[in-house]
DNA sequence: CCAGACGTTGTT
DNA sequence: GTCTGG
DNA sequence: CCAGACGTTGTT
DNA sequence: GTCTGG
């Protein structure tokens, strides 16, 4: 599970610093950054935030996206707003059977790089968060799909991604 | 056949 | 206790 | 998922 | 677009 998350600007930025060149870095945080919600210190996927992916058809320079998946299916902006919340995560076992991911799963893959996340425990009837990050603090690099919607009313793109979630180990 | 969904999480 | 909003 | 609300009336 | 439930 994956819900609540800490993205830094200078975290989410470490994969186009060692794969890209400095130019790059320096138009991303110009004309990429500002249209994000970053720096994330702590945000919950239900409050939509975007951020920045790396994309399986540009693994190296990100794109702009908004946490919870808007499936390629999707017509009416009612429709999206149904679905977004239950989009958050994809659970990796099931992702090439449903309707939600599987095109998404086959074709569009994504990596998320975080600080960390915050997983809630539960003790004596109340709820704790635990912030859960490497050692190191190096990035969590986390498994995404995402899909480019179309909004049929003004036609304009909206990326929108979903992190994928396993059984512990 | 048509209408309506299409998803995730946890379990002292 | 249960629903809503983020 | 968790946090926080959970309700009513009238109207310059 | 595709699957499920009635």
């Amino acid at each position: 599970m994956c819900y609540d998350i800490k993205a830094t600007i200078e975290t989410q930025l470490k994969r186009a610093q060692r794969k890209g060149d400095a130019q790059a870095v320096d138009e991303i945080m110009e004309t990429l950054i500002p249209l994000t919600h970053l720096p994330i210190y702590h945000s919950s996927g239900f409050s939509r935030p975007e951020l920045l992916i790396y994309t399986d058809r540009s693994p190296d320079f990100p794109e702009v996206a908004k946490w919870g998946l808007v499936p390629h299916w999707v017509r009416k902006k009612a429709d999206m707003k149904k679905q977004w919340n239950n989009t958050l995560n994809a659970r990796g076992e099931t992702i090439f059977k449903l309707n939600s991911f599987r095109k998404a799963a086959n074709e569009s893959r994504c990596l998320i790089y975080i600080d960390g996340l915050y997983e809630h425990h539960n003790f004596e009837k109340q709820t704790y968060p635990f912030y859960i990050f490497n050692k190191d603090h190096s990035p969590i690099i986390l498994a995404g799909l995402f899909n480019e919607w179309i909004n049929p009313e003004t036609m304009g793109k909206l990326l929108t991604f979903s992190i994928v979630t396993t059984t512990g180990n």
